[in-house]
DNA sequence: CATGAATGAGCGTTCATTCAT
DNA sequence: TATGAATGAACGCTCATTCAT
């Protein structure tokens, strides 16, 4: 009975930092991190400013926790698409369409966040950064192995195709927004792919 | 003599705008924007925290104001190496190096400030924007008319370019922080020419 | 049935009301009362904050329990010593080496609180010093009717003998730290005894 | 003329300084530490909250503040009397009647605050408490080289002195608030010197 | 124009107390 | 009774902006 009782609770406080989580984003997104404070937050949590203490720390914890949700929801369907029997360059093309399509409030997310995490974060930022890199080399990588790719330097490589798909996705010029998501990726990875130059490695 | 007089007090009120910004700038690539205050501002520029209202309406102002300039000190460099007479692919070589080597402040400034502009700058960032990638596909244009480019759609093209570079530039990951810029610039040039696919464009 | 229950009702209610008043007291000693806080107090007493107030009305109504267990404790033994035949020079002895002694941590209770009571309490501390008074005195009076004592004014004379032990204790000058407990009542008993003037009393 | 500007602003700022401080230690008497709030004291002190923080760098230095101007006035007054061309023990007499008679609301001040310090001030308060003390000390030592006290232990006299003056001075029992301070100080003096034992010191 | 003190709304955070379970 | 999440007023402090001098 406790037991039933005690799982009860972490579901609903569970469910609480859930809720903190999603609203925070959505603020964030919607009005930028500046305009996130702890009376908004609560307002449109629907809780009271200090419930919020309950379950976060302080506030810097609630931007680290929506910065890891979004790393990890990336990481976890780059990694199941890299995992997938496909030619190196079929996995990045998919990788592209992934980005692009699923992802258009982490884009915001990214914006809003990835330029100005506190030292702590920092460093949890570049370790992240490194696990997405890790997955672009390692596909990068195989489609060396198997004579798909020219031999180039895998991290670099994938620096740059990550760089191609956010300017696409933050896309600040707004000359892309009418342009459906799958063929802008497929246009991206192409370009990449095949770079510019005629008659490139002949 | 009312004109001449009135042009000293145009002269001495831009020499007085300059001044704030630069050290805005100083203090925003050293600090962060988030430290950037009007009293530190005051006292580094060695005027009072009053004064600066003189010479602009608010802070947002001068945060507009430092993109501005740093904006205009980009293009400029730019259009002056897409006006060389020069191949296609050097000149993206050129702005290439020229991003990597001459603006490793900038770099700091638009991590600072590019994701955290107000509504009112948006718009400015977009037009901005825009006549960068101007330049950049006025550049790519100029290649496939010479037949050393592909038949690729330019916009796309330049965009993939900003991208490589900006994120190379960032390096989130800190992967990057040892090479030489030149290096780096010449690296990424190759990806994006070249393509990482064996046999591109056959 | 009903009366054996509610006896049984009363003993765990006034041992619960021990177990947060001795829990309090410890956080007090050890951190200071603005660090007695009523979710540290149910952490620490292993209640939950929220049963603390089925045992007290109040934080305050806590705080004043503390001083009245300290002051009870303190008045029984002052009573005890007081009882014991002995020349009144020598209880005042035994009360100081009493106090000096037995009691440090009640210094530190004393210390934190004494000086911070709300006024609904000031009038029990005026009571509870009056009995301490009165305690003191007695022996004075006892002293002077044995002859022991000069004929002074008691109430004086006891309120100076425990400014001479409070002062000593409190040490804010942190001159006495080293010396034995015992010593230094003696020496303060000396003092306090004979006074500082050669050939007083002629 | 800017020099006379200058100066006009430092005294105006010490004047600000002045009545935060006067205001501050007016609300501590009153109502004691805890409810001086910064906004209690903005609003007494009819000026903003904000503009506190022109003249303090925060609220412990303002309390810091009181803190030394008490023992500075305290100090400054004793030292006066030590100086004086008197017999040891009408010095005692008369700073006695001094601490009595002359401060009645640094007595209340030293009530709230004595015990209540944080870390940083409590080095201060044992250096000013040895200065105090030194006075006393040196007063002591005095007399007995003049033959006038007993050869006895100048540092543990000077402090069973002040204990005696606080204690009558705080008063918890409310025994003496009859009296007049002169007659209080007196009294106090006389058991100091004389002790209470009959015949002591024969 | 220059000054810099004054302003006061707003920030993140704490904590005694309440109350549905 | 026991619980502990919810509450919300209050705290110390910051800082863009104003304005009397």
């Amino acid at each position: 009975m406790a037991k039933l009782s005690e799982k009860m609770k972490a579901l609903v406080s569970e469910n609480m930092r859930h809720v903190i989580l999603e609203t925070s984003e959505r603020i964030i997104i919607r009005d930028g991190l500046d305009n996130l404070t702890m009376k908004q937050l609560a307002e449109e949590a629907e809780i009271s400013a200090g419930s919020i203490y309950n379950y976060f720390q302080n506030k810097e914890e609630i931007v680290s926790g929506i910065m890891d949700r979004a790393f990890e929801r990336l990481l976890d369907s780059l990694e199941a698409i890299a995992g997938r029997p496909l030619p190196a360059a079929d996995k990045l093309r998919a990788m592209a369409v992934f980005m692009f399509g699923d992802f258009p409030q982490v884009r915001k997310l990214h914006e809003a966040l990835m330029h100005r995490l506190p030292p702590p974060d920092r460093k949890n930022l570049r370790n992240r950064h490194r696990r997405l890199l890790d997955i672009l080399t390692g596909t990068i990588r195989q489609g060396i192995e198997a004579g798909e790719f020219s031999v180039c330097e895998p991290v670099l490589a994938a620096s740059a195709f990550l760089g191609i798909i956010r300017e696409l996705q933050f896309d600040p010029g707004e000359m892309f927004s009418g342009l459906e998501p799958e063929l802008l990726a497929e246009k991206a990875a192409g370009i990449y792919l095949s770079g510019i130059k005629c008659g490139a490695e002949p």
